[in-house]
DNA sequence: TAGGTCTTAGTACCAAGTCATAAATAGGGT
DNA sequence: ACCCTATTTATGACTTGGTACTAAGACCTA
């Protein structure tokens, strides 16, 4: 392999960090036929801080995002709740939460929202979704601030009816109606 | 503070590790009063790895995860598909999938399992959700591996009806409809 | 041929370790 | 008081994956 030109050369350094960002800059010298210096010049020039920066930054917003979708109890941010009644959560999408090609936010992350809210206002120590229903009125974009208010409808027995709703701005973008099932004693 | 005993120390460290895992050797020396050689000796007696192989593992797992629910088109693993008639997938439920206090799945998992999978059949560059009937027929726990099958039921103009039915070994755990709408040209 | 950019080489230095070895200290038991 | 052992600390040499800086070639162009 021939060194290239160094326009060129940047390109494909970003793409191969991109594509794995845990190489070192030797490991860049080699697949791209050049000094390790030059790698060293180009990351300088091109603001892209060392492997071990690298790697730390991953590890850490990583853990921010896991948090989010992950070991939360409620996706987003819990604002107010009345246990048993009604509550009200916010998310903010961020560009993670979009399909590249559309700009749309994959659905599956209001529908996290809306049903961690709805397992939230449950006045139960455990509960289980039973049914979903749900209505995606408005595509959202990254940067949209969503608020979601959930409300208890019906109780009958351990069996609750709760109704979601998802605004941005005034505007209505997502809908859904939960049958949550308390867990009192058993798995 | 004065140093303590070792086995106490011993809980001490694993304990600041696993609430803060970005942190040297000299700061948890100062922490726990003792000497860095003596945090040195207490990593290697609960093999515990050196700062950063603890983020380098980090950054590597949560890229893992991440990958799963996020920057994928699809949740899970796609088996097989027949654009515009089916498709399966299947994912096995991680540790860091269920709630720790119940040991069941969060719901949302299955359902972005099976809202990704419906995307994934339509014959169009792009798709949206519109509505979704989702139905939790059984708990689902840690280590089960879950099979997605997704059918087209009817298609009217860019409407598509979509059924999605997940099982784990033979039993169907889970069941959802969504009407997903392929955008043509705008968004 | 001189001047510019690009690339490479080489040096000194750093953080956060590793490994191995040695010395200091503490806490008993007898 | 004295010995024994466990524990803690100190020390030095080496490793990785860098930063920062300087200097020297290479190559093109006017």
């Amino acid at each position: 392999m021939k060194p290239m030109l160094k326009i060129k050369r940047h390109e494909a350094l970003r793409e191969r960090l991109t594509d794995n960002p845990f190489c070192t800059d030797e490991q860049l010298a080699r697949e791209l036929s050049v000094s390790v210096q030059t790698i060293r010049l180009d990351r300088v020039r091109l603001g892209i801080p060392e492997l071990r920066e690298r790697v730390k930054s991953m590890a850490h917003t990583a853990q921010r995002k896991l948090r989010a979708i992950d070991s939360a109890d409620v996706v987003g941010e819990l604002l107010d709740i009345e246990l048993g009644l009604r509550g009200i959560s916010t998310m903010t999408v961020t560009p993670d939460m979009v399909i590249d090609r559309t700009g749309i936010a994959r659905g599956y992350y209001m529908f996290a929202q809306a049903n961690t809210l709805a397992l939230a206002i449950i006045d139960a120590p455990a509960a289980l979704t039973g049914v979903a229903n749900v209505k995606y009125i408005k595509p959202i974009h990254k940067g949209e601030r969503l608020i979601a208010k959930a409300q208890v409808i019906r109780q009958r027995g351990n069996k609750y009816f709760i109704w979601v709703k998802i605004r941005n701005e005034q505007e209505e973008v997502f809908r859904a109606k939960f049958i949550v099932v308390s867990l009192i004693g058993g798995e």
